[in-house]
DNA sequence: TGTACATCAGTGAACGCGCGTTCACTGATGTAC
DNA sequence: TGTACATCAGTGAACGCGCGTTCACTGATGTAC
């Protein structure tokens, strides 16, 4: 038992294996409770070390949300500002927009809630740098410039769209919607288009 | 100055007025930093009291906060199910609730930021009374059997208009957007009309 | 290949703090006779 | 109209608890000679 002990304290000495488990099982907690919800010992118990650790790894338990917000919102602005440097129909750049979103939803549940759903808070630190709703704006901009988009004011434009996507996220959440989202991905692209006044692609 | 604390004492000694303030300064202090984010400390000082004021009118924090939830929540529930109820075109039904919730906005934001953007916890306790997230189904399931709308699951039709018009009013909060959320009220009530499918209204 | 030492990644115990809540108490107000 | 008493709405002080964080310490691993 000592020694059992001792073994896995051996396996568990590699910093950089712990600092991942910290990202994914912190990631987790936060998605569900908050980040005010969880607590350090929380963390710490769900990774399996004790709770003086995490600091060997992070400054502050702010340290630990920030880092895992802006690693997953930075990696969603640049697929967003991906997706609407392409050169095609606007309906299209929608329906790979939503598609990207429910997929993150169907494959990483807790990125989605974390950065979507608990922003209030962190929105506010992202400042300058990549930037979702920053690049759906431009986009929307570009749209209406080409006279894709009814919709005058590009954040007006955005915020339905934006809208129309997570809502029916969070109707999942709570189980008022069946299937994955990835199934109601073009349905949810299509009421975009209309809401914002896209022609329809020619089939 | 004993005197005047004396004065002042006496004047707060109205149980019914000093219940009203405490939903009411509680009401703001949830909307601006969440339930978790206030302390019974932040409302008393706010109200004018010593804490333990608090709890001879309310039995405990949670209490505080479920109650002002209920109050609000229910009053919107029922407001939603008597537009629904009105013998109208789907359209007018759209224009109507939007312009309600944007009314909200403008004219209780700490109301519509608790009870509509802070929901996450308290909808589980919601249960069986006045429900918004069911009225708006019921309408939109009434609006498919008639042919108003396009979307078959009336769950996902409401999503999609509940995001529509929510979204804008977090951009609003986050200064995105210019003028109240009534100047908006028409355009999101079209674009929301657009995207569900549903037929323009002779003018 | 061995030895000496620095660094890394962990530990348990303790810290001060703010939290929600309870307590005994006070004095003003309402009610019964 | 006065008096006796119950209730109401407040107070300041204290409670135990869980929180984020720090501490001194330990032993494994990596590096230099």
């Amino acid at each position: 038992m000592r020694q059992e002990a001792m073994v896995v304290k051996g396996r568990a000495r590699n910093g950089a294996v712990t600092k991942e488990k910290i990202f994914s099982e912190a990631l987790q907690l936060f998605a569900r409770k908050g980040v005010e919800g969880t607590s350090i010992r929380d963390i710490s118990l769900a990774v399996g070390v004790a709770d003086a650790a995490l600091y060997r790894h992070f400054r502050s338990k702010d340290d630990i949300a920030g880092e895992i917000f802006s690693r997953h919102y930075g990696a969603l602005a640049r697929s967003v500002e991906e997706i609407g440097a392409r050169a095609q129909p606007f309906a299209v750049t929608v329906q790979q927009l939503v598609a990207h979103f429910c997929t993150l939803f169907d494959e990483q549940p807790s990125v989605f809630a974390f950065i979507l759903l608990n922003q209030h808070d962190h929105l506010r630190l992202i400042g300058d740098q990549a930037n979702v709703v920053e690049a759906l704006k431009q986009i929307m901009a570009r749209a209406i410039d080409r006279g894709e988009v009814a919709i005058r004011d590009p954040d007006l434009a955005a915020a339905l769209a934006l809208g129309a996507t997570i809502q029916p996220a969070v109707y999942k959440l709570y189980g008022r919607l069946a299937g994955s989202m990835s199934t109601l991905a073009p349905q949810i692209a299509q009421a975009v288009c209309r809401a914002l006044g896209t022609p329809e692609i020619a089939p």
